[in-house]
DNA sequence: AAATAAATATACCAATCGGTATTTTATGTA
DNA sequence: TACATAAAATACCGATTGGTATATTTATTT
């Protein structure tokens, strides 16, 4: 059975999760979170160390929801070039499913980080590099099954990749229109299609 | 003769620009401000209206850093092809110029004001929606020259590009290495020689 | 059901926030 | 040089910040 404690904990960072990611780490404030859980400070610090602990688990929380299911679908299917077509396919429907939780976290997080809050800042170039890394490979498998070409560099072309999605996300948020993302997955699949593709 | 209240108005937006670009509008105190420029609250509130006045102002300013030159050299060629290679090469050197002001603006600002203080979000915006105008008016002109294929689209080609170069400064800005800049101005050079040029 | 332990609420802390009113200092002019 | 004015420094305001110590309530176990 799980305990009064864990489920409090659940709800506070559940809750908290989105403020964090749209307000960013300064502007969130403990009253903030207390209203929005309907809890108290000594619900708060009962259960977390202190802010930066629950900011912590609150990132957490959301690359668990925008990015985990991305990592889950590639590993579905086997073939590389299935795989790039999943990974385009998720950023398709990355602005719904991301803007009902304040926005893309790594650029949230990300730029929010950057001159501050540096233990968190780790937390968000390491899913970066996991993500690029992701790409990476994929590319590397296609190469091993010969679907791609064999003089792509792979790190650089994975590197290149995220950075244009990434790219579109902010435009896309910047103008709130998702076209920018639909767009630039669009020219990414032809892009993949003539240059990497066999 | 410039009057003693101006040159302690430029003073305070030098001075305060950078740390605004770095640590946001609401991470940025008065009295952070207050120290780095060697004043007092009287200086600043005797020469702005409020905060928020100073960071508009701030913002521009540091956009007529970081941005402004490069309409500068835009303007300064005629030809469509070399105008597109003075933006490239702009960006080569985008992160040096502007990692002393504390990186991008746009991506900064803009990401700091997206759920708060509309009115420097509009700002940020305007400009954004500029410098992609920027780069359609250079893709239309080569059109009207002849020197581009008259079936690209070109806001859409306009706006791809923006997307993919401020995602590489992002990139860049995260794992602290201007390499992914330089190596998507390469690709973009390669991609309109393909793709654009006749 | 009573006793104990766990969890939450309340009250409070010093520090800091943006902003203002007032006083002091510096500047420009007669 | 004296005076008027402009500018900057100081002192203060209520509100809010993250965090803590204590009191109270709720779960859990005996």
């Amino acid at each position: 059975m799980v305990s009064k404690a864990e489920r409090t904990r659940n709800l506070i960072v559940a809750k908290s999760a989105p403020i964090f990611n749209q307000l960013g780490y300064g502007e969130t404030s403990l009253s903030t979170i207390c209203t929005s859980t309907g809890l108290s400070k000594g619900a708060v610090y009962g259960n977390f160390k202190d802010k930066n602990e629950l900011a912590l688990e609150a990132f957490n929380f959301i690359i668990r929801q925008s990015i985990f299911p991305l990592a889950d679908q590639i590993n579905s299917v086997n073939s590389p070039k299935v795989k790039l077509t999943v990974v385009f396919d998720y950023y398709r429907k990355y602005y719904k499913r991301t803007i009902e939780l304040g926005g893309c976290p790594i650029l949230n997080v990300g730029m929010d980080t950057t001159h501050q809050n540096p233990e968190l800042r780790k937390r968000v170039t390491d899913v970066m590099e996991k993500l690029i890394l992701g790409v990476e490979n994929i590319i590397l498998e296609g190469q091993a099954s010969n679907d791609f070409k064999a003089e792509i560099e792979a790190d650089r072309y994975a590197k290149r990749i995220y950075s244009m999605i990434e790219g579109s996300i902010f435009t896309a948020m910047m103008q709130k229109d998702e076209g920018h993302i639909i767009e630039m997955m669009d020219y990414l699949e032809k892009m993949v299609q003539q240059g990497l593709y066999k």
